[in-house]
DNA sequence: CTTATTATTGGCTTTATGCCACTAATGTCA
DNA sequence: TGACATTAGTGGCATAAAGCCAATAATAAG
């Protein structure tokens, strides 16, 4: 039974191809069930912490997994419109970085049957989850690691881990690490964010050097330091366009 | 209807989730259609090739399309599978690079509805088409840059530029190109190979030096150069495990 | 033996990071 | 008020890897 349609598509169809359409099924091919995930990142108390939600149905019902869900065919437009969906019911926060990391496809994820999931991943500023529009009850930040002790639903430990990659990585090239600061903020405030998204320490010098040769922050006054004490920091706001910036070269190891 | 029968999973499961599953109608939520699709690209006569098929099936029948195709849900294990399939089928080669590009999914790319694909990225050594082992009649190498000018199918025009974009990303920071070689290879042939996958021409001293200190090359005798004239080269294959080595920088531009 | 052609290397320059010590500005506390 | 603790910012040289360009090496053709 013909349950679509006919589409408009940019040129005008044969009578042959439209006949061919108004009879097609989609149910012809069976489709995997398909579902976009969202890896939302912060941090804060100087740790990274992903956002997690408790399933309220089966399957895996009451288990911690990553925001996310099915396709709304008749609402969303595509699938990063799916994404942007999830991520603003969860936190209320709209258009931040969004970025798909990979998609993960096979028999065996989900009980249900095939299932195919595109994941993507966000780096917001730190907003408590009580301040989050809706789900409050279910929503909640994990430090990175105590994620990782948790018993996660489907394969979500292994998206979890592949984002964290992914941000680490982008963060060896790009300035990524702004969209987590609140602006305005100093430059040690931003080596610590890049210190804790690729887990490693990085030389002041040479850090500052990078930044600066890159014309990527606006310098806005001056404010206290961290802690309150010691001399005031200068602040920066980010410039318009540096988030595209790349640099060529990553710092050692 | 259910139309599913209950699944392994790897912990047993409740009662109750197990009534849930064995009732579970796949189709409660539409999926949308999902495909996989396949940039096959090699060089051939100094220039960067892919590989299309032309369509002979509606939508879209006769156009020149990517190679791909849905998810065979009872022979495939995962999504990889089904390209390496498509892979197979069109040009009777097994397990190359072939690395996940990026998922597109809207609800306009196909006639007939809301669609999904993933597309994934090979690079070949040549072989003339004549040589795959089915669909002769219908796949064909182009120059990219003709590629271009055809009128592809669905948002294929899209997809190639995207996993072209890739490739070259990927080239300047890797040995891709070992790939798309016969071996053995000379250093002259590699450099031709990265300057054609990059489009920039490459410093050969600057070059050789970045291979050299990579160690991930194994000299293997002489033989003859480009063209028969002039001094012969040295010979060399790829050492194990070099597909993984990584440069931290990358070359100028 | 000369020349054309391709391969390979020497050596200096340039760019960007690593290292580490030194100076600057501020609050605290005796 | 002056030493000191603390955080911010800089100077200066070392090191690593790419850019540049010219010199040398090996081969074939004539």
């Amino acid at each position: 039974m013909p349950s679509t349609t006919p589409r408009l598509t940019a040129t005008s169809l044969s009578a042959e191809e439209q006949a061919y359409l108004d009879h097609y099924d989609p149910q012809t091919y069976l489709s995997p069930l398909f579902s976009v995930d969202v890896a939302i990142f912060t941090l804060h108390d100087g740790e990274l912490k992903v956002l997690l939600v408790q399933r309220g149905d089966f399957p895996e019902k009451s288990k911690w997994a990553l925001p996310g869900g099915f396709v709304d065919l008749k609402e969303d437009t595509n699938i990063e419109i799916t994404a942007r969906r999830k991520l603003l019911s969860k936190t209320g926060i709209d258009a931040p970085l969004l970025e798909q990391v990979a998609t993960t496809g096979n028999a065996s994820r989900d009980p249900r049957g095939w299932s195919v999931t595109t994941l993507y991943m966000a780096l917001i500023t730190y907003a408590p989850t009580a301040d989050f529009v809706d789900s409050v009850a279910d929503a909640r930040w994990f430090s990175y690691k105590e994620a990782l002790t948790l018993e996660l639903a489907f394969d979500h430990f292994q998206l979890v881990q592949q984002a964290r990659e992914r941000l680490k990585n982008k963060t060896a090239y790009t300035v990524l690490p702004i969209h987590v600061l609140k602006a305005p903020f100093s430059l040690a405030q931003l080596q610590k964010a890049f210190e804790l998204l690729m887990e490693k320490t990085l030389e002041k010098k040479s850090f500052r050097r990078r930044i600066a040769n890159a014309e990527m922050l606006k310098e806005v006054g001056e404010g206290v330091p961290e802690g309150g004490k010691g001399r005031p920091a200068a602040l920066y706001i980010p410039a318009p366009g540096s988030e595209k910036h790349l640099f060529t070269r990553a710092f050692k190891d």
